[in-house]
DNA sequence: GTGGTTATTTCATTATTCGCAACGGCATTT
DNA sequence: AAATGCCGTTGCGAATAATGAAATAACCAC
């Protein structure tokens, strides 16, 4: 492995699990020597990207981190776009709404907004959502690029829960359900007892840059909310792609 | 330079101007080899740090980024505590008021929202304000620890303006008179006409883990506004430390 | 087509990184 | 109070991974 990938391993064990981590448990988990570890978290905090607390000697994530972000969001104002949108659709449905940006690793959640209601789907920022498994990752698939989408189809199909699509032929029938009616539906592939609707948010190149989905409890979802909440989330994701890239369809400079 | 450092500063340099980069404009800009710098790039893509139009091949920051920060976000919330802090700061003084948190490189700032008046201060995203040019960095240095407060006060100070702080002597006073205070003011010393009052934000350990500030333009400045946006900001920054860290002065969990 | 530009790949060289092991500090234990 | 164990840090030869020049391939404009 490249030694900028074991640089990035860290950071992200950094971010999952604890706040703070002692130097010895990031080398064992990562599977690095100690010396490696230090001498790549040392050029980490020379940049910014990592911090050390004086004291207890632990690690954490570091503002730089929070620059980057700060500088990409400057370029791309993905969230700043889509935050208003997600909220209305949040309002309009009572229920759980997600945000979600393509990444080569998967859907990355970069909003959530909880339902207010008791008995609610909770969904964590920054999780990665896997293709095959989510309304989310359906809705991505069925309007991404041929090559990402032979991709999934042609990997393991990991299972979360008895209700996981696990062959092909099933996921390639529900990418092309959620094309033709441009938004998806998940029947609890990635938890148990809920159910999603998901719509792509197309790029200038009409190809998908990432989702929007509303998130129910099963037991709450009846007879026409499914096509009701469909309506809605493809209505957000257009929406949310004409304030990127201005009217769909349009050719504009990509990302600008 | 060590090669996560070289990786780095390609993210930063992505980061900083065009929001898409050529590959030779990146490898003349950071002096690597176009091979280099090429390697370094697939090795950030590979992570999702970093990634590449299929048709253009212009490099651009990934989703990656942002999921590092969301996870940084997750395990100290210091945007989500500050910003209804920030807010209504500013809507009390109807200036525009900035929040930066301190890194090794400076003091970032991590938020802003503009004053809504015509003539106001606008300050960028991102940016890291000098420690000795600005109102941030006084009450920064006011309130952490002797180490930085020397390195600082021996290193050189650059002057952003005819009244940027060039010597050690005057910086002293005025970090002695902020740590007096327990605000800061800025006059001109980062950009002309702009007059700042800022406050630290104490982390757990009674040290500055950041700041609050106002600034506004010089012109609009009364006599005793200065005291009252001082008040403010030094209230605001307290309020923010308890979000944080609980009640200040009691010893709790560090960032927890 | 053709010329010029830019991205990508190849490969031998070299510098950097690696992992072992020893050192030093710190805290808890005996 | 001395000893023990744990963790972070440093030094050094071995080995791997990074390097840069040059060749190749893709692309665009003309």
């Amino acid at each position: 492995m490249s030694t900028v990938g074991k640089a990035i391993s860290l950071l992200e064990m950094l971010g999952s699990g604890a706040p703070e981590t002692a130097l010895a448990d990031l080398a064992k988990c990562a599977g690095f020597d100690k010396a490696t570890t230090r001498r790549l978290l040392v050029s980490l905090i020379a940049h910014g990207l990592v911090e050390q607390d004086e004291t207890t000697r632990l690690y954490r994530l570091g503002a730089g981190i929070a620059r980057l972000a700060l500088m990409r969001e400057a370029q791309f104002p993905f969230l700043r776009m889509a935050a208003p949108v997600v909220e209305q659709l949040a309002a309009e449905t009572g229920e759980t709404v997600h945000l979600s940006e393509y990444s080569k690793r998967g859907l990355i959640t970069v909003q959530v907004i909880e339902s207010a209601k008791a008995n609610r789907v909770s969904v964590q920022l920054g999780d990665v959502l896997p293709m095959h498994a989510t309304a989310s990752g359906i809705a991505f698939l069925a309007f991404t690029e041929e090559r990402v989408r032979e991709g999934i189809l042609t990997g393991p199909l990991p299972a979360f829960t008895p209700f996981t699509i696990g062959d092909v032929e099933t996921l390639a029938e529900h990418i092309a359900t959620a094309r033709a009616r441009g938004h998806s539906t998940g029947s609890q592939g990635y938890e148990e007892g809920v159910l999603s609707v998901a719509a792509p948010i197309l790029g200038a190149d009409g190809f998908a840059i990432g989702t929007i989905a509303v998130a129910a409890p099963q037991v709450r979802i009846h007879k026409g909310d499914i096509e009701r909440h469909g309506a809605s989330v493809a209505a957000a994701a257009h929406e949310i792609g004409e304030r990127l890239f201005g009217p769909q369809g349009l050719p504009s400079r990509k990302r600008a």
